[in-house]
DNA sequence: TAGATTGTTAATCGATTAACAATC
DNA sequence: TAGATTGTTAATCGATTAACAATC
């Protein structure tokens, strides 16, 4: 099945997602891809095209059991588990993201949080307590931690990047602003905020100047 | 010259600032094609390509000036002059993006915050007092601000994304987790880290499980 | 001049859309 | 059965790579 997922495919995986939990609390129990593709605005084909390298079926003449594909898609993410996360790096981000606290509904259990700022250590945030970054090998491997958030500042990021795979952890939700370079099989996904806004501040000027 | 540049090429246009803005500092004044490829790992050809749709020119034999391609990507993503921009939404996140401010590095200026939370109004963020929403509408109008960072909640997100578009509001930095459906004229730029944190739970579930 | 490297056209690759037979 | 909609193949579209003549 996944022979060849595409890049494209897996941007839009979350969406189906959410789009799919939407109808759920609606209770609608199937869904044509032409429907699903409308609320997606994308077309028909694609959706099904979708669906079929990731191994989600429907019925002819009836559509997707909403339900099912649901649960399937959840598998897939693999968010039907619970995971053990830590975050590292507690600065004003670090922070927000804790206690934003997406992560406790898609079965991301934040078990750790780690910093450098001798003023930050000791404190709690919601409910955790943040420990001294010397501790951080030792609690990956003693936990076996797989997964961490990176908030850390730019400078200092590939450094622990390395520590932390080299301690076991497999995959990193990064946002300091620059490029990790883990070896391929860690998996990396970035968030380049700074990135983001240039783009806005790029297609805004090309609107609203030319 | 703006006729077809794709998405793929916003998406570098920041990667490529960034890198060229990395090497100013190290004193280097061109560069080829190659040499930046190879930086961005890329290929020379779709530095070449994207340059040429961007109207970036270099010389033959030579390569690409530094510092001038760098003013005009600076020109092209209008960061070489100063923008006011308004936060709506003063919770964790719309506090972090104020603290850790990677704004004003590219020229954007907060110019307001605003709230609906009456425990937040009056506060000060980095010298910035927190407003109640319902100035919202008439300082944007009175200030003429165009752009604007919305961090408030999922469920309100569609009516403050409206309510500013109405008062003058021409591009949007989109934190909620929704969809603002807005005319096509109106630049948004949407970040949705539950979205982001599934693709890397997925990635890794597919590396591990597989 | 000779070497390097651009600017640009053509070829390839990948992703999306269209079409339609299969079938619930 | 007739209508709806899938699963899948073929066609199109867009983005990347390769190639090379032009030229600094």
């Amino acid at each position: 099945m996944q022979n060849k997922i595409s890049k494209a495919t897996i941007v839009r995986l979350p969406q189906y997602y959410n789009c799919i939990e939407e109808m759920l609390t609606q209770g609608i129990d199937h869904i044509s891809s032409s429907a699903l593709a409308k609320k997606m605005d994308i077309t028909a084909s694609l959706v099904r095209q979708d669906f079929n390298v990731l191994g989600l079926f429907g019925q002819q003449g009836y559509g997707y059991p909403t339900q099912k594909i649901y649960l399937k898609i959840k598998d897939l993410m693999g968010i039907n588990c619970h995971h053990h996360i830590i975050i590292v790096g507690t600065g004003n981000l670090g922070q927000a993201l804790v206690i934003n606290n997406h992560f406790e509904k898609y079965g991301f259990h934040i078990v750790g949080l780690f910093d450098v700022n001798p003023r930050l250590i000791g404190l709690e945030i919601s409910g955790i307590k943040i420990q001294s970054i010397d501790n951080l090998e030792e609690f990956i491997k003693k936990n076996r931690i797989t997964m961490a958030v990176l908030t850390v500042p730019e400078n200092c990021a590939k450094k622990i990047g390395k520590q932390m795979v080299d301690a076991g952890i497999k995959a990193i939700w990064n946002f300091s602003h620059t490029d990790l370079n883990l070896p391929e099989k860690i998996t990396v996904e970035n968030i380049c905020l700074s990135d983001s806004l240039m783009k806005l501040s790029f297609r805004f000027h090309l609107q609203n100047v030319s």
